[in-house]
DNA sequence: CGTTTGCTTGAATTCTGTCAAAGCAGGTGG
DNA sequence: CCACCTGCTTTGACAGAATTCAAGCAAACG
């Protein structure tokens, strides 16, 4: 079975048929990225979506000075994009780029919106997925605005373990907010 | 009309029918609730979310040390409630209470469910809802990580000015993620 | 009234960031 | 094979930011 027909069937309360299936990848494009490559730069429109097949990837933000804040990390079977920009058509604030070489599914919005109202599996399918993401980052600020960095580089450790593995450190010190000497001295401390 | 339904209507690409508004209205139920109620205790699994139709509400979290951590403001035309519990009928690990007098509508999981499957407008604000609840919460945490106490509570304040007015400053200081006493501080600062 | 609640201020402390230097692997080209 | 990058991590010294603890004050409340 496809991986996105798995995904998909993993989130549904019915399995997606394999007419379904057959309709909604029609809607999407494949493409690859090399390492380092960008998905989406700041003042770009983002007019794709991209479910991840195969690789990891980080949403960035780069402040007045200069410095890169990742906000987001992405791996296998996650959704890499710019919501607000995909929605509302507006530029984006973020970078999207490649952190290992990418194989990825790309949707537009268009066609998000038809699958939507054509295939109620579908429809389902992304209530349950803003659902967990609503979750996710609610635990995310919970943990960003009432822990100290040692806490919240354990939790995220225990959360997502996977992700110590195909991250570098600085870039998992930029998504806990902070530098990454502080993750250094942090995870040389006994836990 | 009623203030849920021109809510709904704001959403919605295509005005909610009377008919259909009263099929929504029915599966609401009313409640009040006296300034420092709560609406949620933390063990408890949320079995409604509440449509507030006046009043102003905060979602906080307690740590190990006793410490509160406030993680949602709500006011008119705000939904409060756990997510993660309401449908995955787990235990709470929040608080939900009033700060100020309020008139709530309640809908249970259930009810939502059925509104969804039987109501294509439904399904489709809350779609909507979802998307927005998403946009603002990659906002906060991009904010939360990337910047200074004083830059944070102008981005609020600017953001949200209401809220200012709304809700006592050891809550908005503990929304940030910061002390009662840093935001008295960052505040006597200029612009 | 006295009590509570919210806000401010000060001084000492702790945590985190900044800047600079050094080490270490892996990859490349000579 | 070795020298030299480059990307990533660690360490130290110092500066700056935020917290903690304590005290004081004003407004609101019963």
């Amino acid at each position: 079975m496809h991986q996105l027909h798995s995904y998909l069937n993993a989130y549904a309360s019915n399995p997606v048929t394999d007419e379904d299936f057959e309709i909604i990848k029609s809607h999407f494009t494949n493409k690859t990225l090399r390492k380092r490559q960008y998905f989406l730069e700041e003042g770009e429109i983002c007019k794709h979506f991209a479910y991840i097949i195969k690789g990891a990837m980080r949403k960035y933000h780069v402040d007045d000075q200069g410095k890169e804040h990742v906000v987001d990390l992405y791996i296998e079977n996650w959704w890499a994009g710019d919501l607000e920009s995909f929605v509302m058509l507006k530029p984006s604030i973020y970078y999207v780029d490649a952190c290992e070489d990418c194989e990825l599914m790309l949707i537009t919005n268009e066609s998000k919106i038809k699958l939507c109202s054509q295939l109620p599996s579908f429809n389902q399918f992304l209530l349950k997925l803003d659902e967990r993401n609503h979750i996710a980052t609610q635990r995310r600020i919970t943990s960003t605005i009432s822990s100290s960095a040692k806490v919240r580089y354990d939790d995220f450790a225990s959360c997502y373990p996977e992700f110590l593995q195909r991250f570098p450190q600085h870039i998992i010190a930029s998504y806990l907010g902070i530098t990454k000497e502080t993750l250094s001295r942090v995870r040389s401390q006994v836990s």
